[in-house]
DNA sequence: ATTTAGATATGATAATTATCATATTCAAAA
DNA sequence: TTTTGAATATGATAATTATCATATCTAAAT
């Protein structure tokens, strides 16, 4: 991680109206107070579960992905998450703990506030609070959503699922750099490292993709839609 | 449904303390203006998922489900919640629409607020939207912990960590009634009915439990404690 | 009282997925 | 450069789970 020399604050940041939309100039100086630009590189650990939240993370450019170590090293990826996702908000109203670790897996640019700057912030405006509540229970239910819609799926289908998830919600091109290994994706959609590399390989014999290592394009998209709803 | 002449108001309700603890008097009363008790039998509807959310809702007694439906009529219960579970919290800030349907599982008594009153009071007492978030945020957090939990277990697992789970977290008692068909433990842990039955029966050959219908008596519950670990 | 639909029950079989074994490639570290 | 460990790759097999078939039981509706 790397401290960046901060250029622009708050006040004119794209995604101001996102989440600080409700606070005003004299609230968002109050912010900026405790305000810190932090670069990690792909592989960099932000939190890790288990350890006291101190800081309100807001994630400006890269991708991470929020996950839980279980019992016998397992572990789960919950979410990744990109450009304008409050990452950590999850969790932060609810414990002192964090209840997820997180990792860049793409070098990323987080802002970092404090985080009882924000409780605070909350309390005393109730706009606020209600945009972080939006928020929060928004992620939520993605995370929700996309795991009992995943869990129907076989293997073909969850792993149609991920590759159109990075194809059009996070690169939006069918040619792209997988962020993360066959065995995360496993940890993601909940199959063994070896199905994933299996299945990858039955698409690209199908022609249903092109890989080459990391870097995959999708080459029929159609089929890969269909593939995705049936199984 | 049927409503319930209210005895007691919000003041002297022993749950109070569990959500409403930061609001006063005044603000208890402006909360009551709108309050109804309502009964609902085993097996009422008391949300349907996309319909419009009008009301807050807080469970006083019984036993709902949460769930979603989807394609293919297939449905998934999110959740089991009791007396003090804030059922309506998930989606109410973040839609305006419901996103889970809820019914009862048990005979139910539940007070309702109007869902406005409630945003009006986050607005206004940023102690009490702390406490929502927090409530918010710990139901949602619950949820995902759980769903990881069981996707990891094998059926036999699976089945352990439901009994336990009612024994245990529920009715407080080795012997107890199954308020969900097995189908619907099916929808819950995600395997069929028919494995649900076969390994029921299966832990009633290997005197792990007693089944009389509906009626569940776990006879050997180390066993099952062992089960649930290691499946 | 009879019908009917749904719930419970069990066996046989098919489909799906994990595990184990082994090889190769790749990238980081010595 | 060599070594080493992790990632990718593929096949064979075992384990797990779903599906299909069929039967019985139960409770609700006629």
């Amino acid at each position: 991680m790397k401290y960046i020399n901060t250029v622009s604050g708050c006040k004119n940041c794209p995604y101001r109206a996102l989440i600080f939309g409700s606070l005003d100039n004299k609230e968002l100086d109050f912010l900026e107070k405790t305000r810190k630009e932090i670069f990690y590189k792909k592989g960099d650990v932000l939190t890790k579960e288990g350890t006291s939240i101190n800081e309100f993370l807001y994630l400006k450019t890269g991708l991470l992905k929020v996950y839980k170590t279980r019992a016998g090293n397992k572990t789960h990826i919950i979410r990744i998450a990109g450009p304008s996702d409050f990452v950590s908000l999850l969790s932060m109203f609810s414990n002192d703990k964090y209840k997820y670790s997180i990792a860049a897996i793409e070098d990323t640019t987080v802002c970092v506030v404090d985080s009882e700057s924000i409780k605070f912030l909350a309390k005393s405006n109730g706009e606020f609070a209600l945009e972080l509540m939006k928020r929060m229970s928004y992620t939520y239910d993605e995370i929700i959503d996309s795991t009992y819609r995943i869990r129907q799926k076989h293997l073909r289908g969850r792993i149609a699922y991920i590759l159109l998830y990075f194809a059009q919600k996070v690169y939006r091109q069918n040619r792209f750099e997988l962020p993360i290994s066959r065995r995360e994706i496993g940890e993601l959609i909940n199959m063994t490292t070896e199905n994933v590399i299996r299945i990858l390989s039955e698409f690209r014999k199908d022609q249903i993709i092109f890989i080459d290592g990391k870097i995959i394009e999708i080459k029929d998209i159609e089929r890969l839609e269909r593939i995705k709803k049936i199984g």
